[in-house]
DNA sequence: CTCCCTGCAAACGATTTGCACGCGA
DNA sequence: TCGCGTGCAAATCGTTTGCAGGGAG
């Protein structure tokens, strides 16, 4: 199974350049990524790789069904393989955290929205907002600081902001032990 | 009901300005709008105010509960008035369209997720992508075209591509008949 | 020998931040 | 009066595009 994208791309009129080479690898290597840590990954091996590239590559193989990608919240969405082990992700809007789960708890859902409105849905593409249990209990136990324009930023401790903006840190790699529920704390975890 | 948020800012030790005004009554008129549209929309009446500024005070309504906003897809989030009627909604790969759904339809999923990961989901967070119906019967009738790198560009017509980037046309005010189903076509639907 | 791909740099849209002044309380 | 909030401009971030040269086929 080494060569035959390979094939597929001479086939459908593409060429074969190491860059594109170079850019599926380091999507599988890393298994969820930005096309900035992409290019990071590829330049400890070769160097001059440009970063538009990258997202001309990326563009391609994902029309190719080779990779796909997911917004897991403000900004640069992150590509897997598209063989990837599928899960939903939950992401906490207070850590920013985000928890794997397995697709199939959407089924009911896209069941119904399939039957009620004929739309397809992939809820797989977006993450899924939410707080996590750790934050839940986190949140409930500190309920004792109300907050008024103390410097400037809201935003630090618990509070009724909000919190995309998943800054995804390393290559949180969850092998493929879909099902179970895979947190990995972001870096960051400001306001929206 | 006018004026208990006023009371509010104030009690919390922030200052009413006419501008903190003048974004919530944009927010509440157009119902959905980016922070962009919202500066127009402020424009009509009153001049000088800056984007920033708005940023910053929708930033501080967030923190108040008194707006919250939404991924609609791509770039630019989608401010409406906290106490909004709530609804799913569902962003066509293909057209770009927005479908509101109501958000009863999600609460088996938030239940399981609940239960089995103590994640409190709100769906209403992020858009739920998919292809609505009539992108899927669409579809389905051509399905001859294969494509190879003609020009350069792969996208325009059905294929492989993803599709959000959500340009969020007009307000698309529905009232509140959720439950049914809002499609609005927007106006772009080029790959992410 | 042709023309797809790539690297480079500028363009872009969305959002943020530093700074100094004005106005609300 | 005191300092929060605002306007303005520059800085970021993520992504796209125009252009010219180089290498794959």
């Amino acid at each position: 199974m080494t060569t035959d994208w390979k094939r597929e791309l001479r086939d459908k009129g593409y060429r074969l350049t190491p860059q594109r080479q170079l850019v599926l690898e380091a999507v599988t290597n890393l298994g969820h990524a930005t096309p900035d840590e992409i290019l990071t990954e590829i330049h400890k091996t070769a160097s001059g790789i440009n970063i538009s590239t990258v997202y001309r590559t990326l563009e391609l193989l994902e029309h190719l069904e080779l990779v796909k990608h997911t917004h897991l919240g403000h900004g640069a969405p992150t590509y897997h393989p598209a063989g990837h082990s599928n899960h939903l992700h939950l992401v906490c809007r207070d850590c920013g955290g985000v928890t794997e789960v397995e697709p199939g708890l959407a089924a009911p859902l896209a069941a119904t929205v399939e039957s009620r409105h004929g739309f397809d849905i992939d809820l797989q593409h977006f993450a899924i907002f939410g707080r996590c249990g750790d934050c839940v209990r986190a949140r409930a136990a500190e309920s004792a600081a109300e907050d008024g324009p103390e410097a400037r930023g809201h935003g630090e401790e618990p509070g009724p902001t909000d919190g995309d903006r998943t800054g995804a840190g390393a290559g949180s790699r969850a092998g493929n032990g879909v099902g179970n529920g895979t947190t990995s704390p972001s870096t960051s975890a400001r306001g929206t």
